[in-house]
DNA sequence: ATACTATATCGATGTAAGAGAATATATAAG
DNA sequence: CTTATATATTCTCTTACATCGATATAGTAT
């Protein structure tokens, strides 16, 4: 139940709902995420947090980059069938779409220049 | 989006959780609920009033009861992907199995009675 | 009408969760 | 070793939520 819970949770949240929805589109850094969603860096990194011990992301660090990507489905059950649905769910969701829009002009070197 | 964290959020509580396990079963009224549960009258309530607007149960009124059931899927489209679900999540959760154990004693008329 | 009962709603309280700012950690480069 | 940078963690604040007790509402029966 508790890691069932934990799962759910994880999917209560909007900015956590969109960073899947990111994430799905390709592999990002946590500042490339911080310049999509437009919310404070250490926000992100919370948020990556709980969605990596619900079993929805994995990372693969890379120098000074963290790389997030999403988990294959072999961390937890109740995620991977989630991911499955999350790849159609919301695909219409005006909040997502003009997210969506933005990923190509996501530029790492740019957005991590503070 | 606002609907689907709705629908998350509802299935972010054990004791909601434990109420969809228990309307799998069979319809209920509230104090079968309470009785299942342990918790106070207006815990149960608030939660079905929760699970009701998130698409995941139906009342129908008899007399003084009010009988809760799960939905048929046509409120929502997530509430209904996820009590599919649910039919065989959590079917080996130790408190769900206590849970539904009890469920055969349950006695409305002998619950109710304050 | 009054009395009774099942449920819903309200009010108060403690706890959890999300946010940003500031600080700590880790890696890279000079 | 110092400096710079990307990320993680801590701190504080505010809002949201779960719970219970008390009250309100709705239906039944007398």
């Amino acid at each position: 139940m508790k890691s069932f819970i934990k799962v759910m949770k994880a999917l209560s949240d909007p900015n956590r709902v969109k960073i899947i929805k990111l994430l799905d589109q390709k592999e990002m850094c946590v500042c490339e995420l911080q310049g999509a969603l437009g919310t404070a860096q250490s926000t992100v990194s919370k948020h990556l947090k709980i969605l990596e011990e619900a079993g929805f992301v994995d990372y693969r660090k890379d120098g000074l980059w963290v790389n997030y990507s999403l988990t294959d489905g072999t961390s937890s059950p109740y995620a991977a069938s989630l991911l499955g649905n999350l790849k159609h769910w919301l695909e219409d969701d005006s909040e997502v779409v003009e997210l969506i829009k933005k990923v190509p002009y996501l530029n790492r070197e740019e957005l991590c220049k503070k």
